[in-house]
DNA sequence: TACATTTGCTTAAACGATTAAGCAAATATA
DNA sequence: TATATTTGCTTAATCGTTTAAGCAAATGTA
C-alpha cells in the first residue's frame, strides 16, 4: 500500500535533477531538453503521480475551477446550460462548480461564500427568485474575478448577461394567440423585481394595445411560478365574472398546474381555452394536451456564458462593465393553443 | 480598491504580533488569551479577512469538499438527494461539489479525476448505466477517501451503499397488480448489469412464480429506460400475439414513454392495462391517467449516505468494506393501475 | 583564442496557512 | 526564597508547486 502520494520531489529523487526541472519538464518548458522532458514523463507515469492541485493553485493564483449558481439543476433549462458551458469549459482547461440555491436568497450567499472559499477563478450564475439585494454579488466583483450573469440577471450589476428577449417573447405569444382567434389574453407572470418576468410582463401589456385587445387588470396575475401556484393562480381566473379565452404561463411548471386544473374542471384546452407556457420542459410535449411554450436555446446560453468567461479571464486588464448578448427564443406551437389542426400529440 | 487579498499576515502586522497567533486565535487555541482572541477576530472582520482554503487545505491535508457524482441533476431523485445531503455536510462543515456524468461512463471517469485533483476529503457517488469497469473507482479507494455509494452501486466495490430494496420492490409491485386482476404482467426491466435493475428483474420473476402466473420471455424486456425506449418496448409489447394486461416499467421516464403509446393506440389505462412505473418523478401525477409509482425516499437516502461519510471519516483507522443500508421504499398508487376507484386525478 | 550567446539545469524564495517545539514571563507550590 | 508549572506567545519548518534569478557548460561568433 502506497498510501503517501507521488510529489514532483520523488521524481526528481530518481532522476536525480531538481523539483524545479521536474515542474518546468512538466509544464513543457523549452529551456528543458527533451529527453529529461521524457524521461519526467515517463517516471510520472510510472509513480502515478497526480500534481496537488492546492499546491500549484496556491501558487500560481489560479484554480482553474469555475463556480456555477443555479436556483435547481432538476429543470432541464439549467441542467442543458450546464452540461454546454462545462463542454466549453472543460476543454479550455476548467472544471465547474455547481451549486444550487433552491431559490433562495439565504442559500444564494451561502454559496457564493463556498465558491470564494474555494478559491474559483470566476462565477457563472442565474439568480434565484427571492434575489433584491445584489450585495454579495458586489462582493465578487470586488474580487476582481469575472462574474457572467445568465437568464436571471441584473442590470444593475454591471456584468456580463446572457439571455434572450424577453419582451419580445411576449409578443411573438400575443401574436400567435390573437392569430388564433383569441380575445380575452391572460397572464400568469413572474414577480416583476425579477427583470426577465418584468420584461415578459412589459411584452406582455404593449402587445396587447398593439393588437387593440383589452388590458384587464384582473388577467394580469403575479406568482412565484411553481406547480401549487399556477394551479392556484388558474382557479382565481376561472371564477372570474369574465373569464379569459387563453392564458399565457411565465413558466412551464404554472402552466402545468393550470392545465390540470381546467382537465380537472372539465374546460376544454384548446377550445374553451388556449393555454402557453414558457421554457419547453420536456413534460410540455409529454402532457395531453400537448402546451405549446417557448424554446430559450439553453445549449447557446450555456456555450456563450462559457465563452464569456474565458474572454474575460484572458483579458488582462479588464473592468466589469454591462455587455448584453441577447438571443431569439423560438414559440413551439403545440395542441394547448392548436386550433386550426385536428389534435394529436406531437 | 483593494484588490490583494488579506492573510493572516496582515492582522498580525497590525496587531504587532505573529501570524502563528492569529492563526491560533481563530481557531480558539486554549494557549491564546481572550484578550488578543478578541482583537484578532475584531481585526479579521475590519479588514475582511477571508481565510485561503487552498493554503490551510494543502498545509493540513484536509479540502473539507465532498465530491458527488450522480447519473444527471434534471430529475427530482437525485436533485433531492444531492439537497439532503448538502444540508447535513454543511451542518459538519463540509461544501459539496456536483458533478454529472449524464450516464456516460467516459464522463464519470473524468469527474472522478475533477474531484480527486481537486482535493476532495471523499466522494459520494451514483454511477452511470453505463459503467461496467469498476477501476476507476478503485482509483478512489486507493488513494484511502471515504467511498459512498447510492441507488445505483456495485456490491464488488465492497464500500458503503445506501439504497431501497428493489427486490421487494417488485414484489409489492406484483402484489397490487394481481391483488387487482391483472393475469399477465410484463416487465420493461433495466440493463442486468446494473444491480438495482437486475435486482428488480429477479423480484419480478419470483414474485411472478409466488402467485403462479406465466413468465413469458416475451414479456420481459431490457431497455435503457429513457422515454423513448420506453415508447419502443411498449410498441414491441403490444405487437405480441398475446399482448400483456400489465406493465411495470423500471423507470418513470420509460413509464411515460409507454403511457404515451397506449393513450395514441386508443388502449384504456388501467381498464384494458395497468401501468406502473418507479421513481415518484413529479410528472407521474400531473399526466393522464397519473402514473403508479414507488417513491424511494431520496430525503432519507441523502442524509444518510452524508452521515456515512461523515461516520467514516471521523474512524481513524477504518477500512472500506460492504456495508448495506437498505431502506423501505413505498408504492404510490395512482389511476394508471386504479381498477376499483372513480377515475380521478390524485 | 577570446568573448558572447544559448542551453539546461539549480537555487531559493514564495504562495498562506498550520503546528511542533521552544522560550520568557507570570503564577503556583513547597 | 527556590523551584515547578502554567500561560501566552514566537520561531521556524512544512504542505507541493511555481518561478525569478543565477550559473556552469556547450555552442556560436569574430
Amino acid at each position: 500500500m502506497n498510501k503517501k502520494k507521488t510529489t514532483i520531489k520523488d521524481i526528481a529523487n530518481v532522476l536525480d535533477i531538481s523539483p524545479a526541472a521536474v515542474s518546468k519538464a512538466m509544464h513543457d518548458d523549452p529551456r528543458i531538453s527533451a529527453k529529461t522532458k521524457n524521461a519526467v514523463k515517463r517516471v510520472a507515469r510510472e509513480l502515478n503521480y497526480q500534481p496537488n492541485h492546492l499546491a500549484s493553485a496556491l501558487r500560481s493564483g489560479k484554480s482553474n475551477l469555475v463556480g456555477v449558481i443555479v436556483p435547481r439543476t432538476n429543470s432541464n433549462f439549467f441542467s442543458s446550460v450546464i452540461e454546454n458551458m462545462e463542454g466549453v469549459l472543460n476543454k479550455a482547461g476548467y472544471n465547474i462548480i455547481i451549486t444550487q440555491s433552491n431559490e433562495s436568497f439565504e442559500k444564494e450567499c451561502k454559496n457564493i461564500d463556498t465558491l470564494l472559499f474555494t478559491q474559483v477563478d470566476g462565477i457563472i450564475a442565474s439568480m434565484a427568485n427571492e434575489t433584491v439585494d445584489l450585495s454579495h454579488y458586489e462582493k465578487i466583483k470586488s474580487k476582481g474575478i469575472p462574474l457572467i450573469l445568465f437568464d436571471r440577471g441584473e442590470n444593475d450589476l454591471n456584468v456580463d448577461y446572457i439571455g434572450i428577449d424577453d419582451y419580445e417573447s411576449s409578443h411573438m405569444i400575443i401574436e400567435h394567440l390573437t392569430a388564433i382567434g383569441c380575445k380575452r389574453i391572460a397572464h400568469i407572470g413572474g414577480f416583476r423585481r425579477t427583470r426577465i418576468f418584468n420584461n415578459r410582463i412589459r411584452g406582455f401589456i404593449d402587445a396587447l394595445h398593439k393588437h387593440n385587445l383589452p388590458h384587464d387588470k384582473h388577467l394580469l396575475i403575479e406568482s412565484s411560478l411553481t406547480l401549487e401556484d399556477g394551479r392556484l393562480k388558474m382557479q382565481e381566473l376561472l371564477s372570474l365574472d369574465n373569464p379569459p379565452d387563453a392564458v399565457y404561463v411565465a413558466s412551464d411548471y404554472a402552466a402545468l398546474g393550470a392545465l390540470q386544473v381546467l382537465n380537472e374542471q372539465h374546460v376544454k384546452v384548446p377550445e374553451e381555452m388556449c393555454l402557453v407556457g414558457f421554457g419547453n420542459e420536456p413534460f410540455t410535449s409529454l402532457v395531453s394536451p400537448t402546451i405549446t411554450t417557448v424554446k430559450q436555446h439553453s445549449e447557446q446560453i450555456g456555450k456563450i456564458a462559457a465563452e464569456t468567461f474565458i474572454k474575460r479571464i484572458e483579458a488582462k486588464n479588464w473592468k466589469p462593465k454591462l455587455e448584453k448578448n441577447i438571443l431569439k427564443s423560438e414559440l413551439i406551437i403545440r395542441n394547448s393553443s392548436n386550433r386550426h389542426l385536428s389534435i394529436k400529440s406531437s
